[in-house]
RNA sequence: GGGCGGAUUCCCGAGUGGCCAAAGGGGACAGACUGUAAAUCUGCUGCAACUUGCUUCGGUGGUUCGAAUCCACCUCCGCCCA
């Protein structure tokens, strides 16, 4: 079975531009192939990560990938699957952003040996002059067709500005001068990325007389068709810093029924066989394969050590108990009046609850605890000493547990 | 540039001088039931205090005893005309 075979299979491939080109392309390891990423945030999240390992396994396969920083593009902002303008950056976070995202790529993908590279389309992009790039482009792109796009249909009810009207070339333009720079005849990209890619192999068509290819990844939709990856409180990150890898583990362990087989053919490495076999477990028993799907990403991006600890963490709380790896939050001796503290504070510096509002409802509803005891009393308060050496495990709803100690 | 319409609490969306912290729905959160799932049911959803206060309805000023609601100016957005 060949890569494009297994990509297939994993249901990771949404839309091609010729199916039989690319695949003995990708087959026989002869692609030079692009993922962009635009730095709109200071880490990656799962969508990219998504693309990180699509790229692995076309490394893998002897395929040379591009990644792309999109340092010039994130000027623009990409209009595609959104229902308004995204705020513009500052050219300094843009930068930071950037050397964000070019640290976390280099722990997945091999740029060693020139078996992968990493440019950054500000190179080429920032420096066009106006007149020269509307000439040298603009005759090449039909606006009512661009119109008819997809990626700016949904715009066209709430509002488009030129700005991000523009984005399209951009993209196009990147994708044509990596054909010529580094012979890249292909381009990856989320499946809201079709039709700016589109642009660019027809651009590459159209000036240079040449072939190149795209392909789509499938967005990972949950069974009620919504992007995954996304919590109330944002994103899933990579960057432990920001989603530790507790949470990131919490985050695969709570999937649907419904969803935890596709995850774990998109998004993990393990054998086809081997989850075909899951497909067939029932019920309760999908528990396991979410503990699998769990670790296994886990471990992916945070590595086994952390993957190890989230598990015992998560095993041992949910069992019941306590964990010694669990987030921790610190009281300091100013929290406490007269050597006293009560719950409502304890709750809200614990970081549980964004108010005392809240955590006056979290109480009075049943759903606070303290190392095992439901409070339903908001005056309940604590002294000092119950803080002190283990402190004291603090519970608020089924998943969200602080270890709480004095500092 | 001209004409018209709009901006409400996380989102959608009522509210057109006091009875509005603001209907209704969605979402989120908590509880029950469960398998750390889904569905369902219940509660809850500005902040703080234990029934009272404080801050909100694009922005700034103004009218009024009193404004999300009226007036002026400004900002942003949509539609139509150029």
């Amino acid at each position: 079975m060949g890569v494009y075979e297994e990509l297939q299979a994993r249901g990771l491939i949404a839309q091609v531009t010729n199916e039989e080109e690319i695949k003995k392309m990708v087959n026989e390891g002869k692609a030079v192939f692009y993922i962009g990423f635009d730095p709109t945030a200071d880490s990656l999240h799962v969508g990219h990560f998504m693309a990180l390992c699509l790229m692995k396994r076309l490394q893998m396969a002897g395929n040379k990938p591009i990644a792309l920083i999109g340092g010039g593009t994130g000027m623009i902002g990409d209009p595609s699957g959104r229902s308004d303008m995204r705020q513009m950056m500052t050219n300094d976070t843009i930068c930071h952003n950037c050397d964000c995202f070019k640290e976390q790529m280099s722990r997945f993908i091999d740029f060693s040996d020139g078996k992968a590279m990493m440019v950054n389309n500000a190179e080429w992009l920032m420096d066009l002059n106006y007149i020269d790039f509307l000439r040298e482009v603009g005759p090449h792109f039909s606006v009512n067709n661009m119109l008819r796009a997809e990626c700016y249909k949904q715009r066209m009810e709430k509002g488009l500005s030129f700005l991000e009207f523009n984005y399209m070339l951009m993209q196009s333009y990147d994708f044509y001068e990596l054909f010529q720079r580094y012979g890249c005849n292909m381009q990856f990209g989320g499946d809201d990325q079709w039709s700016n890619m589109l642009g660019g192999t027809e651009l590459i068509r159209r000036k240079l007389g040449k072939d190149a290819h795209a392909m789509t990844i499938t967005l990972l939709l949950n069974s009620e068709g919504k992007k995954m990856g996304k919590t109330q409180s944002g994103a899933v990150w990579l960057d432990p810093k920001k989603t530790s890898p507790f949470e990131f583990y919490q985050y695969w362990r709570n999937v649907g029924d419904a969803d935890v087989l596709k995850c774990l053919r998109m998004l993990t490495f393990l054998p086809l066989e081997q989850i075909d076999e899951m497909d067939r477990w029932e019920g309760s028993q999908l528990n396991q394969a979410k503990e699998i799907l769990a670790y296994e990403l886990t471990n992916l991006v945070h590595g086994e050590e952390e993957a190890k600890k989230a598990q015992e963490s998560a095993r041992a709380l949910f069992a019941g108990g306590n964990a010694a790896e669990m987030p921790t939050a610190e009281l300091t001796d100013d929290d406490f009046t007269d050597g006293g503290i009560d719950i409502l504070s304890v709750v809200q510096k614990s970081g549980l609850c964004a108010s005392r509002s809240e955590a006056r409802r979290n109480v009075e509803q049943g759903g606070v605890s303290v190392d095992g005891e439901t409070v339903k009393d908001i005056k309940t308060t604590f002294t000092k000493e119950q803080f002190s050496g283990e402190g004291i495990v603090v519970k608020r709803g089924k998943k969200n547990f602080r270890r709480v100690v004095i500092k």
